[in-house]
DNA sequence: TGTACATCAGTGAACGCGCGTTCACTGATGTAC
DNA sequence: TGTACATCAGTGAACGCGCGTTCACTGATGTAC
């Protein structure tokens, strides 16, 4: 690690020291903490990033494709109901494992934060559309939005610890719901 | 209004005057602002608050007051599926219409933020106990993290318009499931 | 291979800002006699 | 009813802080000839 003065990688070096002070319980770190982190003066970042949202966008980005790896790795299971299940509790394990990462990708306008094409939402309603074709979109807003809200409470410490396995319990629920037949869930 | 030297009730003009900034979109008041919006020097607030945490804990106080009784309101339907689905869709109402305030109670740690006793969560797990007396516990914690989650990906604009009555539905869905025999879900 | 020079990626001092909080104060109120 | 005085609820100036960002700069790199 020679001190050069070209660095060669800041940019990444500089999400990289994002993500390390996220983890670290920082919530959301500032320019100049970012740059110190990264042995870097304060503007040092403005060579790679418009401002301080350009940099904390990179690195929601850099969440986003995390969480979608997640969800997929997960979703490689024994049949349909099992692969979603699963996919909902690597969202929550995500979320629990970057508690200020998971914050700051799902808070606010951070330009480039918002993920397009292919996401973890998109993993997710594949497979819901597996197991209600009929009424996929309203059973995937269902399921992301229990999964989302159990890993924010848990985060935000309004669920202390969870039964365990409840987030599997809780997403099996759902799943029943969905393959009940003439539903009153039509709307 | 007559400018007075002693104020009278300046605790809640403060609660007010902060809630009011937070329905004007401000996120996180600070303390100066608050003061500035009750008219007040930027040391008033210390009479009545250690901190500015304290502040803000007051009004989040004050904010799982009024959701506990919007959603009690909701509550006083015909059926217990109704009425659950009617608390559910009181819930993130309460959450589109005051979006900041909703955040801040949510969010972190301010002291005397989390609620005690009697809450929004009470009466939903009430409801769900009518229901789905077997696994309430489960089946409350699905409830409230479907609406929760689904009220803060809206806020957070991860979701754009919802189709008409998705939370509806989606509720639906999920009580359908509570009612579903032999579940798998009982975990 | 050597050199001139444009360009690129850093530095470091300085700015103005709003913040939470401290301090010593002062005006208004309430109470004892 | 009048007065002395303790207490209470405000004021206003000042502090030190970290922040994002500006500015003019300088050292390293790459390329043309």
């Amino acid at each position: 690690m020679a001190e050069k003065y070209h660095h060669g990688a800041l940019r990444e070096a500089l999400v990289a020291a994002a993500l390390e002070l996220l983890d670290t319980g920082d919530i959301a770190p500032s320019l100049r903490e970012v740059a110190r982190a990264a042995g870097v003066s304060a503007m040092a970042p403005y060579r790679h990033f418009a401002d301080r949202d350009a940099l904390l966008g990179a690195v929601a980005e850099y969440g986003f494709t995390q969480l979608r790896e997640r969800v997929l790795i997960a979703d490689d299971a024994a049949d349909e109901r099992t692969a979603l299940v699963a996919q909902g509790r690597a969202y929550v394990d995500f979320a629990l494992a970057h508690p200020a990462l998971f914050r700051l990708m799902f808070s606010g306008e951070k330009s480039g934060g918002v993920p397009e094409g292919d996401t973890a939402y998109t993993v997710l309603a594949r497979r819901v559309a597996d197991i209600a074709p009929d009424r996929a979109e309203m059973a995937t807003l269902a399921a992301w939005g229990l999964v989302h809200g159990l890993a924010t409470l848990l985060l935000d410490t309004r669920i202390g610890t969870l039964p365990a396995n409840a987030v599997d319990a809780a997403l099996n629920l759902l799943v029943d719901g969905m393959m009940v037949q003439g539903s009153t869930a039509t709307g």
